[in-house]
RNA sequence: GGGCGCGUAGCUCAGUGGGAGAGCGCUCGCUUCACACGCGAGAGGUCGCUGGUUCGAAACCAGCCGCGCCCACCA
């Protein structure tokens, strides 16, 4: 890191730069070495997190930049307040997503990965990732991220890949993984299988085409589909066992056109009698409903279509070799030149995409390896509804219990180069399993790589040294919290679950935290192909990483949220207040100040009840993963009470150097900036270097526990009177036109401001006078009445608009009160101290009506 | 088809049984010795609609209207 340029002075520097600071205070934290944490100690003292490891290609998008900010809050609170704190940091190989960029680039090369070969890929790949992989773990680090970094791991680094192989060993030996000729949702563009969960229902308007079909023994039948094409591989004709038309039908034999096959009229309950006309084509090789038929009737399976995209050779002539679609046109053109189409119509429907390349997937017949996930659910399912694993907010909880009680085979086998390749290897009908090779010669080594997310799944353990019982698997393992977005909920949780209690005996953590989902301004999701995409990077480069977590975090909630430039704003704002806030502090408090609470007037007091307030709020907030609350909630004490009130309030004291103010001001400020600091570290980290007397950083600084024995609700009663009584004169003031600078004389006539006047008097610029004359308007505030004496400029008819409006809404106020108090069954019913509290309520507006 | 959620100020959102809130935007005023990324004061809302429960509903229940998401193999 440069060295920055010579510091400027705090005397100079009156707006804070995040872009001067925040490199400079990010290099100091990583020199620490304070995210670092030598194992010891057990998960239940030690705090720890495993990030969601991103994509080795990907560059940081605002998901990161929000759980970043979320994951840091929690992991810089736990580490504050003393806790063993890991932050386990690394990236995923990302199988598809990784080869399909580097495949790219050999394409733009006038090369392919075909034409320079598998090994030759793989290195292009490592390349790569060498390359790029830095990319995004630098834009945590410039988000603030206190992951870490001296420990990076990678979902095929060397030990990585030694526990994904025993697991998979394992699993096969346990039964669990198997080989089957299955159905399976076949990705054209990525030419390769996927799993269920990496495809998405699209609408799409199709054509549906009735087709005749002839019986053998006379008379046809009529099917309905909207892809004609794969009526060349149909095996029988299906109609529903009790749909009386059809009775006679069963057990005939109908003429597939154009090929000749003999199809049986089979009964099958899966056929709604009221859809088309009830006679269903089955196509065992190419639909999945038509698969699960042609099992139950042990129907042919005929596969017309390949996993090239194109039509195979069982099609026949002259359609083999046609891709998909032109073949549909052929077929239609030859079905309709028999006279066999009888009838076509628009048809809305929803059809399966690959979530991966976009394509539309082609359900085909294809060997594959699988996961049996019979045996692995149960206990996920239990450590879930026992408690075991909380899942916040909980309504993801019986989402997640609904998808693991229906929970299906699992596709783990995928036709890429890039990834874990299976540690399977067959030699003619021999099949060997294990993860050193086998001995001998002639074996080949099965070409398919693993899910990306079987690796994922072994994370929390994986990054920790599994399957070596080492010291860091026993101080952090379970982790505390997996914080995540719902969309990866099954794909990625629930597997963790399931493999973290079947291979590292626990759950992998205690929490799950289910984030937003930060949508663009215009409330569609984010996405760079549809350009609504905004780059946090940006975002930090304009307005400071404090900035941007501060706005992502007072922005997050339970339910999706549209991204808000405003909260950003808000949190830039922040970070500003309270470097200027410090500046008075620091270049006001005497010299040599110690910094500690002594309380001298009743101001002091209530600052540090507000603060313990909101300490105690935050670390509430932070601890139910309320981050809006605890982000807005330190905004609203460092503007609302902390600079518009008590700064002001002591400013004379400060000013003539008061020790017992200077000491308190520091107390304030220093809790104030280690409250903050999870929320915003770059600037509280900042101002903690010019604190006199700090030592080391703030991320570093050990925080105690809220002191409960400073709250003082008398302190506050009395403050907050004053607080309201100086709004009504600075609103009455302004209303009646006098002048901003110019003291009124008054007389106070209320009750409660026996240690405050003074104050009152400043800040509402009055001047306080004990008798004199008779008053020229009143002004009714808490506990009495400020009489205004001759000698004020103002406007005396909008004056006495001011009280007559008063008077008006104070006469509504008590009719209303009365109304309810004379209502019997509201004295009757309603809880006591609500009635109590009404008729107080009556009393006052009476005594404000009759002072005025 | 099943499930979850949302509809509150011009905008983005808090608020889950006892007198409608925040930030931004808007209006007016202020070169007040920390901050004009500032300070002070304001305007602005039939809390989607209808019915119900309750002494009392923005909140709880039912229905309706509008919007979003997830799951699901109807040609």
């Amino acid at each position: 890191m440069p060295d920055p340029s010579p510091k400027a002075s705090l005397q100079e520097r009156t707006r804070y730069e995040p872009s001067e600071v925040e490199p400079r205070i990010a290099a100091r934290w990583l020199e620490s070495g304070l995210f670092h944490a030598e194992p010891a100690g057990t998960p239940e003292e030690n705090y720890s997190i495993a990030i969601p490891p991103p994509n080795v290609t990907g560059s940081l998008h605002m998901g990161h930049a929000l759980n970043g900010s979320i994951q840091d809050v929690l992991v810089r609170h736990h580490r504050m307040r003393g806790q063993r704190t890991k932050w386990v940091l690394g990236t995923d190989h990302a199988g598809i997503a990784t080869q399909t960029q580097v495949e790219k680039q050999l394409i733009a090369e006038g090369s392919s990965r075909e034409a320079i070969g598998r090994e030759a890929f793989v290195d292009r790949v490592w390349e790569w990732r060498q390359r790029y992989g830095p990319q995004i773990i630098g834009q945590f680090q410039r988000l603030g991220a206190s992951c870490d970094y001296q420990e990076e791991r990678f979902t095929l680094d060397e030990g990585y890949a030694q526990a994904v192989m025993k697991v998979f060993v394992d699993l096969y030996d346990k039964g669990y993984i198997y080989r089957d000729r299955y159905m399976v949702n076949w990705d054209p563009g990525l030419g390769s299988a996927i799993s269920d969960l990496e495809v998405e229902q699209r609408e799409v308007d199709d054509t549906l085409y009735s087709i005749d079909y002839d019986l053998e023994d006379g008379g046809k039948l009529t099917v309905s589909t909207v892809r004609p094409e794969t009526m060349l591989g149909d095996t029988a004709v299906a109609v529903n066992p009790d749909d009386e038309r059809y009775r006679d039908l069963v057990g005939r034999t109908a003429i597939l056109p154009l090929v000749g096959r003999r199809l049986p009229v089979i009964a099958d309950e899966y056929v709604k009698p009221e859809f088309g006309t009830g006679q269903l084509k089955i196509t065992p090789g190419h639909d999945p409903n038509d698969f699960e038929i042609g099992r139950r009737h042990g129907l042919e399976q005929v596969s017309v279509i390949g996993e090239d995209g194109r039509m195979a050779a069982e099609a026949g002539e002259p359609f083999a070799g046609l891709p998909v679609l032109e073949a549909r046109d052929a077929v239609v053109a030859a079905l309709e030149a028999e006279g066999r189409i009888a009838g076509r119509e628009e048809y809305r429907h929803e059809v399966p995409y690959s979530h991966r390349s976009g394509e539309r997937i082609e359900p085909l017949i294809s060997l594959q390896w699988f996961m049996a996930m019979e045996q692995l659910a149960p206990p996920a399912i239990d450590a879930v509804t026992s408690g075991r694993v909380r899942i916040t907010p909980d309504n993801h909880r019986r989402v997640y219990l609904d998808w693991m009680a229906r929970i299906r085979p699992w596709c783990i086998s995928r036709q890429l180069w890039w990834g874990h390749q299976l540690p399977i290897y067959y030699r003619r009908e021999e099949t060997y399993v294990g993860v050193e090779p086998p001995e001998g010669e002639g074996w080949e080594r099965d070409p398919d790589v693993l899910d990306m997310w079987f690796s994922s799944a072994l994370w929390p353990f994986a990054t920790l040294g599994w399957p070596q019982q080492t010291e860091a698997l026993r101080a952090f393992y379970p982790t505390d919290v997996l914080s995540t977005a719902r969309d990866i909920l099954f794909l990625w949780v629930a597997r963790m679950i399931m493999m973290g209690l079947e291979f590292a005996g626990d759950v992998p953590f205690r929490d799950v935290y289910v984030h937003s989902v930060i949508q663009a301004r215009d409330g569609r999701r984010m996405s760079k192909s549809l350009g609504t995409g905004i780059d946090p990077v940006d975002e930090i480069e304009a307005h400071g990483a404090d900035a941007v977590r501060f706005g992502l975090l007072a922005m997050s909630s339970t339910q999706d949220v549209r991204y808000s430039a405003e909260k950003v704003g808000q949190g830039q704002q922040l970070a500003n207040k309270l470097w200027n806030a410090s500046r008075l502090v620091l270049l006001g408090v005497a010299d040599g100040t110690r910094a500690g609470p002594q309380p001298r007037s009743v101001e002091d007091r209530w600052i540090l009840a507000r603060l313990v307030d909101a300490q105690a709020q935050t670390r509430d907030a932070i601890d139910s993963y309320d981050f809006a609350r605890g982000a807005l909630g330190l905004y609203a004490f460092v503007y609302g009470e902390l600079c518009d009130w008590y700064l002001e309030l002591v400013k004379p004291r400060l000013y003539d150097q008061e020790p017992e103010v200077s000491a308190t001001l520091l107390h304030v400020l220093r809790d104030t900036l280690a409250m903050a600091h999870p929320f915003i570290p770059f600037v509280t980290e900042e101002i903690w270097s010019h604190l006199p007397g700090a030592e080391g950083l703030l991320a570093g600084l050990r925080v105690e526990d809220p002191d409960l024995s400073l709250r003082d609700p008398a302190a506050e009663a009395e403050v907050g009177r004053l607080i309201d009584a100086v709004q009504t004169l600075r609103g009455w003031r302004d209303l009646v036109g006098c002048r901003p600078g110019e003291l009124v004389p008054v007389r106070l006539r209320a009750e409660g401001y026996e240690a405050t006047a003074g104050q009152l008097a400043r800040l509402a610029r009055l001047t306080l006078i004990a008798d004199g004359g008779n008053p020229v308007a009143k002004v009714p505030v808490a506990g009495g009445m400020v009489e205004v004496l001759a000698g004020g400029g103002f406007d005396p008819v909008e004056a006495e608009r001011r009280r007559s409006d008063r008077r008006t809404t104070l006469d509504a106020e008590i009719a209303r009160s009365q109304a309810k108090l004379s209502n019997q069954r509201f004295v009757d019913r309603a809880p006591a101290a609500v009635v109590e509290a009404e008729r107080d309520k009556l009393a006052r507006l009476r005594t404000d009506l009759e002072a005025l």
